[in-house]
DNA sequence: CAGTGGTCTAGACCACTGG
DNA sequence: CAGTGGTCTAGACCACTGG
């Protein structure tokens, strides 16, 4: 039996089981291996897993934290469509366009610090009179300190910062399924725990990560759809 | 700068480029750690990260083959059973196998008439001892009389067919978000309503429609990754 | 059997954090 | 500055594959 996996599953307990404080560092890499008496990379790769299910963030010289509970169990992407706009009966409303402070979650997907400025736009997009997109998205403020000033719900971010000589060179996301909870059913004016697709997208320009978006897609009005030829 | 990077840039344009043949190991971890001059840990850092990514999978003992391209097109990616069966973890039962009339449904999708005879395959894969995927197969009896003869908790139908003369040509895939109800809830020992993706696909072989499959597939344990550059 | 990936060790040097 | 995570080395033994 391997090791890492006893070291893992007993860090998830403590985690769930409120153990380490929010906010505060677990024991550090070499403390931890003297704890369960492996090497340090073998600590390591128990949290790098943990680092991936997303229980906890690593910050380099500072330690590592525990992931908040809300990212934990909601950590959810979004899909640009870029016809979007185009289309006559479609709608892009902005619920909320301002600068916050980086949370520790959202400093750690940006690769910035906590309480660091980020821009954070919180749209709906509409087809007639259905709501089919939530999008909230988190922006550095430092790559794009005029993002604002744009008419965001006739403007496409990723144009925008294109414009702004922030290009874009490469995106990874996640699809999930997902019940939707009360806010976001409440937006999209359907019953709580309707089904949902939750994309998330990071995208990047040159090393540096730039976007973090969420995106919740109604599940019964959209659908991915594929063809190829094997 | 950091050696991995290199090292997973580096074989990932091989990959894209064709340099590694499918269904042919790439060179061994220790080969690799050779070539580009480096640990034989440091090497698995660079495979580690192109794995999760979906460009290679690992064998124990046979060694780290290429993701074939087809199932990683488009906006998600399905993973092939035969990859599915390889994992020690992965188990697939079989619920029903058994030859039905074709409902006008059926039928229409797979351009038959009602009352046509229809192989229906009813399967449950788990992995270890949570079950992720409920597959519900209808085939054309025409095409593959003796689909029924073939063990298909272990061979893949599109395996089997191959070898019966009916190679697929070409595949239209649809992606939902579903709340489940109560047969697939109880399959999968979740909640009823809980949600789901919902993946049906209608395979070809030449101009006609040879297979149709609806998979319901845990939101909660599978997402669907992708990364690319725009 | 030789070769493969899976795991692990006991170090090392580095960049970075925060007092 | 001491302490942290990030990376890397040069081994080792293991389970497993496939001929």
């Amino acid at each position: 039996m391997a090791k890492y996996p006893l070291i893992k599953t007993t860090l998830k307990d403590r985690l769930l089981g409120g153990h380490y404080q929010e906010g505060l560092p677990l024991p550090s890499e070499p403390q931890l291996a003297r704890e369960f008496e492996v090497s340090r990379m073998t600590a390591r790769r128990a949290i790098d897993e943990l680092e991936r299910e997303g229980y906890v963030y690593r910050v380099q010289g500072a330690g590592t934290f525990p992931t908040g509970k809300r990212f934990r169990q909601g950590m959810f992407r979004v899909r640009p469509f870029k016809e979007w706009a185009r289309h006559p009966d479609h709608r892009t409303q902005v619920l909320r366009a301002m600068q916050i402070d980086a949370t520790p979650e959202i400093a750690h997907v940006l690769q910035l610090q906590p309480g660091d400025p980020v821009m954070f736009v919180h749209r709906l997009r509409t087809a007639g009179d259905e709501a089919l997109v939530i999008e909230k998205r988190y922006i550095s403020a430092a790559v794009a300190p005029s993002l604002l000033d744009h008419n965001l719900s006739a403007e496409s971010v990723h144009e925008v910062m294109v414009a702004l000589g922030v290009p874009l060179t490469r995106v990874e996301q996640n699809l999930e399924a997902v019940n939707l909870r009360q806010e976001e059913a409440d937006l999209l004016r359907v019953p709580l725990g309707t089904a949902s697709f939750l994309l998330r997208r990071t995208t990047y320009s040159g090393a540096k990560r730039v976007s973090y978006v969420n995106y919740w897609v109604r599940g019964d009005r959209y659908a991915f759809q594929d063809s190829f030829e094997p």
